[in-house]
DNA sequence: CACCTTTTCTATCGATCGCTATAAAATTGG
DNA sequence: CCAATTTTATAGCGATCGATAGAAAAGGTG
């Protein structure tokens, strides 16, 4: 047996609705977002989603694990997948505009945008620590490549890896403002431009 | 004389609360202030201030203008002085990072990110043709260049122009994430390297 | 002085916010 | 069947939201 299960069944599946979450989240932000709206997109009653989730900080937290992973995870699949830096650059950006642009889904990039116009220092602070990884993981692997010789040893690996995800952050913005798919692969092309 | 001035007299200068109100603004996003931290910030009750200017939606937008011409016009004012729309870019994305981490004032941009986290469409749509307009100006210069023969033929003006001001908008966002200026000088040199 | 106009302060308004107390409904274990 | 346990729906908590009514205060004008 798997477990006791005892007392009423929940009445709803746990992952759907947490996916449902996601997407709200992805298109209003941490904000805007109010309790009232998840239990309506959700389908269920408050109750129901404080005894699942916690509270809608824990849900928020919860939904950036599983965002960051199931939407968000093509950079960290990039810089583990390609060989050198520029490579996963180039993948991050030739892959950026469709999944900033997906039909059925919100556009731009939850931890880019979610915290925007949150009191809550505890979620701002938790989001630039997820931004400011991913400049750290891109820092990382341009400093392996210089010491390989396979980039210039005059370029700062921080500011490199700074500028593509500012730049990556920029054409999710472009997306949230309605850029065309076309239009970002275009942009995203002559970003990857400014590599050395 | 100028004006009658019947009544009784306004207690405070306007021009000095709407500058406190940009600030506010700016560092919040226009759906996170709320009425009465605008009241509280400017030292006014809150009648004086829907007597003054209007709803808080009014407040912002006429807060939206006078900064667009006080703190935001560096982009303008480089799109109208520069001969050249390369030369242009240079010099905004050179005067960039001093601009969005300037001391006693809010980092980032208002345009930016004023309606992160806004559920009033109006309000969102507004800013988005704010930022449009920037790539269209741009975009308008990079085409005067092509004609010209300063510019390459098969360069497209208008995602060029968009990765100008998303490169920008990322620089922004990285401002609001506490980035240092030195930091930023070096991501905005990488920018341009982008540019044909 | 009285009169008119405008701004000020005080005290709210209805709506919505995140959240929860309470009790009925639905299941398992005995 | 009867407890025990968990989730459900209903209703409402205090706080805050944007915005305003009403009266007092402060000026010019006669």
């Amino acid at each position: 047996m798997v477990t006791a299960a005892r007392g009423r069944p929940r009445s709803f599946d746990r992952d759907a609705a947490l996916d449902k979450a996601i997407r709200l989240f992805w298109r209003r932000g941490y904000e805007t977002t109010s309790v009232r709206d998840l239990t309506e997109e959700l389908g269920i009653g408050a109750p129901s989603l404080y005894s699942a989730f916690g509270d809608k900080q824990q849900l928020f937290m919860e939904a950036l694990r599983v965002y960051d992973e199931r939407y968000g995870g093509f950079i960290d699949r990039a810089l583990a997948d390609e060989p050198t830096a520029k490579r996963a650059a180039a993948r991050v950006f030739a892959e950026a505009p469709e999944r900033y642009t997906r039909c059925n889904l919100p556009a731009g990039c939850l931890i880019v945008s979610g915290d925007a116009g949150t009191t809550s220092t505890e979620i701002a602070e938790h989001l630039r620590r997820m931004r400011d990884s991913k400049v750290d993981a891109f820092a990382a692997k341009i400093r392996t490549d210089i010491a390989a010789g396979r980039l210039p040893a005059d370029i700062d690996p921080r500011a490199l890896g700074r500028y593509t995800m500012a730049a990556l952050n920029g054409i999710a913005q472009a997306a949230r403002d309605g850029v065309t798919r076309a239009e970002l692969d275009r942009v995203a092309e002559i970003a990857l431009h400014a590599w050395p």
